[in-house]
DNA sequence: TCTGGGGTCCTAGGACCC
DNA sequence: TCTGGGGTCCTAGGACCC
């Protein structure tokens, strides 16, 4: 059997765990810079907010019905997200922590234990050591193991937000009541094709024949179908290094200058080299983009990138900062205003051992400096010590409004309780 | 005025090898 | 007139996830 741990609403809930004023009203959380709506609770669903919505489309809507927004915290996102994936490591050793607020667990060799109690005391030790509501599923493969996970989700009141799916009986009449679009793993594109056929229900779709799945959604499609059918095609995944390291914004304003966006995608290296070395690997490559604002049809488009194959591998971030600037100066064409960038390292091996190059090799030098450096700004506080390539003055803040202390990880922005 | 960020996997087709 | 067969690697693009 597997689990499937899934907080709900996890970053609105992160916000009212600290703020039970707040429970029972609707809130919603915003992506960087104020942008869009990235997360909502159950009462500003209700209220008809969508998903992705950008907000200032929405403000009438927020301040008609009072709905509390948040600008992202993701500070503390992280930090509540260690807490509740700590307790669910005790209740099995294998365990795929899948995305920030999700993981699944196997329980195999647990046949003799009552799942669903099990399930209901994970959920009760999470709210009351976390102050998070997650739901949790059980079934015989993960992506029966999500469906599981929705109908929890769906019934509070009827299945406690806990619900196992441990017969065909309870497997088809889940299949039937799922929508087709709402499988894990199918997207926008495919339910619009599987919409034209007439397919309307997790049910339809595993009825379609084999090779109609397999010639229009590949192998992935197929694997899909194999676990709603109830047969595991799908294991846990060990947590594995990245291969790929993106960091990239959007802009407070329009840039327009080569200074300018060399700031930014020095800065953007610096911080996946910071990744990079966390994770101890070098990378091979890096891909620098920049972008004009695609939301403006009235202005000249410019959309760019370049993959650069470093001549070593490297996790200096001086040396992939150079980098960087180099395929900048390669992509970046003038005339145009520019709206966001973004360095993406790729190619990524252990930092040890690799391939030693005979003529060109990463400075040497570097690996202390690097760790004098990350020793600093672990200690001190990021951006303490920063490259003269990066603004000092950190003229470029995001937009965060409305954005909440970081509770549990700074002890200036604790909580203080009055005691009469 | 204002529209996020960070990932993974798979496939087709081209270039190349013997 | 007639032009093989079997591979690998790389890349761009498309699909998906949170």
């Amino acid at each position: 059997m597997f689990g499937l741990v899934d907080c709900n609403n996890f970053y609105a809930s992160c916000e009212r765990v600290f703020r039970p004023d707040l429970n029972g009203k609707p809130i919603v959380v915003l992506s960087n810079n104020d942008g869009c709506v990235i997360a909502r609770s159950n009462e500003a669903k209700k209220l008809g907010v969508p998903m992705g919505a950008p907000a200032f489309k929405h403000r009438e809507l927020f301040e008609k019905n009072d709905i509390k927004v948040f600008s992202s915290n993701f500070a503390l996102y992280g930090d509540m997200s260690n807490r509740v994936m700590s307790i669910l490591s005790t209740y099995t050793p294998k365990m795929e922590i899948y995305s920030i607020d999700e993981a699944f667990l196997n329980f195999d060799g647990f046949e003799l234990f009552d799942l669903p109690m099990m399930g209901l005391e994970m959920r009760e030790k999470i709210l009351k050591g976390t102050g998070i509501p997650v739901s949790v599923g059980f079934a015989s493969t993960k992506a029966l193991a999500k469906i599981a996970n929705c109908v929890a989700k769906k019934f509070p009141e009827r299945t406690g937000g806990v619900y196992l799916i441990d017969t065909d009986e309870k497997r088809l009449k889940a299949l039937k009541w799922l929508k087709v679009e709402d499988v894990w793993g199918i997207g926008r594109q495919h339910a619009k094709k599987l919409a034209y056929l007439g397919i309307r229900t997790a049910f339809d779709f595993v009825q379609l024949p084999d090779s109609w799945v397999k010639n229009n959604m590949s192998v992935v499609g197929l694997r899909l179908k194999r676990e709603l059918e109830g047969e595991r095609t799908l294991e846990l995944e060990d947590i594995k290094q990245k291969q790929s390291i993106a960091t990239t914004r959007s802009f407070d304003k329009m840039y327009t200058t080569l200074p300018e966006l060399n700031e930014r995608v020095v800065t953007f290296a610096v911080t996946g080299a910071e990744k990079l070395r966390q994770q101890k690997c070098c990378c091979n490559a890096l891909m620098v983009f920049i972008h004009t604002n695609y939301f403006k049809d009235d202005l000249a488009q410019c959309n760019r990138n370049i993959v650069l194959k470093l001549p070593y591998p490297t996790n200096s971030s001086s040396e992939l900062a150079k980098f960087a600037k180099e395929a900048l100066a390669q992509i970046f064409l003038k005339g145009y205003s520019y709206k966001k960038a973004g360095v993406i390292l790729l190619d990524i091996i252990p930092e040890m051992p690799h391939q030693l190059n005979i003529f060109e090799n990463s400075n040497p030098k570097h690996k202390a400096l690097m760790k004098a450096i990350d020793r600093i700004n672990g200690d001190f506080g990021s951006h303490k010590v920063i490259l003269a390539a990066q603004d000092p003055a950190r003229r470029w803040k995001m937009k965060q409004e409305n954005y909440s202390p970081r509770y549990t990880t700074k002890l200036d922005e604790i909580i203080t309780i009055k005691c009469e």
